[in-house]
DNA sequence: GGAATGGTGAACCATTGGGTTCAGTATTAC
DNA sequence: GTAATACTGAACCCAATGGTTCACCATTCC
């Protein structure tokens, strides 16, 4: 419940397709950055990058587990952006009902 | 309910803080570009172009009216992401329940 | 008609972002 | 102890992005 707000890393966290299917992936159990990087054929370092990004927006925790790093997607990780998105919803949804007047 | 699926453009439109803020005021009424610009001493041409992402990303309609094109809040425009969210949401649930065992 | 208003398009510029390689360090396996 | 594994950090590259200005077109106002 805690999670400093920042809708604004999420968003930018999510804009990227690699980023996403990373999500999806940790969505089905945690994994190691080389687990990670190996379907998309990506060096260790670019996928550190995009777990790090993932991190700094609250979407990823990570523990370092002997020499490798686990991955986890965290708890209430959308909650901020999906409260953004029902807010908004809701003024698309008055938007939308009073267009027909 | 139609709108491309593309959750790929709605997110990185929504990663800029000035398309948010533009999303947020349309929200409360439609509005031209200059009124859009405006508060954010931004020149027309640069507010020009975020519509222009945010009409690719099916988030905002615009109509041109007159000399002035007015810009509206698209109807369903958050479907297709809340739905994404939603379902990483439920993920992300199931791994906090699984957890504590 | 002429001036002001509102939007466009083209060209440019600085920053960021996704990616790499290379040279380490720390663990684990033999 | 040596070798292989797993990650990390620094430095670099190129494409995309947010922004600008300048010149121009179309509408509206006087």
């Amino acid at each position: 419940m805690v999670h400093h707000s920042g809708v604004e890393r999420t968003f930018a966290a999510l804009a990227d397709p690699t980023r996403r299917a990373v999500v999806e992936r940790l969505g089905r159990g945690s994994a190691t950055i080389s687990e990670l990087a190996e379907p998309f054929g990506i060096s260790l370092t670019g996928m550190k990058k995009h777990v790090l990004v993932l991190e700094g927006a609250g979407l990823v925790v990570t523990e370092k587990v002997g020499r490798a790093r686990r991955c986890t997607l965290a708890p209430y990780a959308f909650e901020g952006v999906t409260t953004w998105l029902q807010r908004l919803d809701r003024f698309a949804a008055v938007v939308e009902r009073t267009k027909g007047r």
